[in-house]
DNA sequence: GATGAATGAGCGTTCATTCAT
DNA sequence: CATGAATGAACGCTCATTCAT
């Protein structure tokens, strides 16, 4: 160790270092591109690693794009989570996550193009598969929310497949084409769409 | 099929039916397959045509799909202005044209399959972009159909994108959810899910 | 056709011929430097093809390796069987097939070559036992010779897997140090080493 | 185990003992998998060192094999001089030398089938030739052995080359026949074998 | 015009070897 | 000295596209 090594330049990076620029370069790739647009030529080019160094981190692609997503998740799981309390009104938390996954879509909008491609391909469909026939015991804030709705007679007595689709389409549509640029979501366009999206879920 | 029609069965095949085999078989390999899984060779086989084939009617793969996607994008259009009727009320309107969508992506899976697959992709993004800013002139019945309900303060006044998103976003969502299984629309789901999109949108 | 079409040039193959270059490629440097020492584009290029070009003909380099080896097996057959009678005693048939054999090796040393690095791989283990446990229904010249012989009592009274060792273990050794250099084999020390084998196995 | 060795079991090894390791662990995966199926990483790890240790003891793969061979052959002849007597007839000094090599085989099946994997490749060739023109000063009591024979007239007059292949060819195939399971030798069986191999050699 | 064999760039992945620690 | 993370050339294989027939 040099007491001057510069700590701005190229040079080694920490092992989780590492693994974090090969995520994330994988995440701009992917987001920009598509899953084929993203070749691990190109991924460990734009991480600054040589193209065997991710099978060091990842056993291969699949799983890459799995924990990549995994990574995500988790961390939009826990903006969506951060202020969330389990005591107020149903409509209260429903704005609550709503705005959450809006502002979230905007200050990250790579994460969320991944997301969104990942949802839209036979990885997303199995994961979607698994998630509603319980294969993961994941607690799921969406469903106990929606469910409290239903018994509470707040929300629209149908599937929850449907009431899904009700709230999420719509803030999942506005998102992309935010991002796409056909619309500037501000903060009073977020709540005006959340509104909107609550109108179409109450009874 | 031509009374004059040569019955040497699989034999030739006029022009315009070849380029149709062409489009069926990409049609089906792409949404069952997606677009990786949709190779040219496999297309030729599946459409009875040599490889070689394909390029005399399109000049490449994207154009092929691009073509592809204009042809379905003609066929949903027709399907959703059979009975559509200009003079009814804004709301009828929309029923009329969310009904149709979904009854025309439970009939016809593939399609809907095909265009999700185009929405979710480069293609895709590049064609909306065209379409809301215009570099199409192809008349536009959702666009006409908020605009009037904007000017008629039937729906709430938010931007086209944000009104598109509310009305649309749920519909596809759900239909999605139908074709992977995940839930089964019948004529009463289908009219409550319209109905509650309609709540969102409406003011 | 053109009438003067000079037949030398590297112009067109036709299809035949194009497997066949592909076959004596793999042949060559297989028998040359083993099946490691002969990638897939090095034999597209030996064969003056395009790497893709291969996968055409042979599945993967598996097939590709199975099928140049059943070619030789039968070409090798062929030439054991030619002027083989089985009226003759086993001495004699026994000399036919060793001499068959060592001549073979002599003229056609990249066959033998190759036919040796397939015995001793995986590939030829696997082969070897599919016919030792009489997985194939192929009729085998050595294992009749044998054990015509002792049913006669003309050779010693040994398993059949030893009997061949005694009888072929020699030749292979002798063959194979002959396309080395090693040794120069003639058709006096043909016959010599032929008739030593024969001292070894008979009673 | 030396009294003194710190207990710490796998803890630190002396220098010989971790160059014992990478041999050992080298010749099980290629004794088993053969060269391609032994890679650096795989056997650094199953000889408990680090991966870039190996190259502390042996310059590249292809040294660490050369000298993993040379222990072997080392190994083997001194199996083999094991109660070796210059003075017993030319006759049962072959039928010790044979035995012996017969029951290493058996008793050392992983030493026998990484010879087998040396001898039928590259490095094995190089190896032979050399030994053969004499680049090697090392004395070869199979060399003596069969020169007395010739010179006492007791075994066939045949260049050294087929003696070798006569004696030897039989006994490494039942050897490898053995391994694989194709025959199970006993001492009858050895006994039997090596002297039907006199048979071929001698006068 | 129609064909499909041929092509080769590009893919995901492995592994012998190096070198900072 | 020992390490093992990092490397990148090389592998087997795929597939959009071309072109001789």
């Amino acid at each position: 160790m040099n007491v001057h090594s510069d700590n701005g330049a190229k040079k080694s990076m920490a092992k989780l270092e590492k693994r974090d620029e090969i995520v994330r370069a994988a995440l701009e790739l992917i987001a920009e591109h598509g899953f084929h647009g993203a070749p691990m030529a190109m991924i460990a080019e734009k991480a600054g690693v040589g193209a065997g160094t991710i099978y060091r981190y990842f056993e291969n692609k699949d799983v890459l794009i799995n924990e990549l997503y995994r990574d995500l998740e988790e961390r939009l799981c826990a903006v969506l989570m951060e202020g969330y309390s389990p005591e107020q009104p149903v409509r209260e938390r429903f704005i609550h996550l709503g705005t959450a996954i809006l502002r979230y879509c905007i200050s990250s909008p790579l994460d969320f193009r991944f997301l969104e491609q990942f949802h839209n391909s036979p990885y997303g469909v199995v994961h979607r598969r698994d998630k509603l026939f319980g294969k993961t015991d994941q607690k799921d804030v969406y469903r106990e929310l929606f469910e409290e709705g239903l018994v509470q007679q707040v929300v629209k007595q149908l599937p929850m497949v449907v009431l899904f689709a009700l709230a999420f389409g719509p803030l999942i549509t506005v998102a992309r084409d935010h991002i796409l640029g056909f619309v500037v979501l501000d903060e009073a366009l977020i709540g005006q769409t959340i509104a909107a999206c609550w109108d179409g879920l109450k009874r």
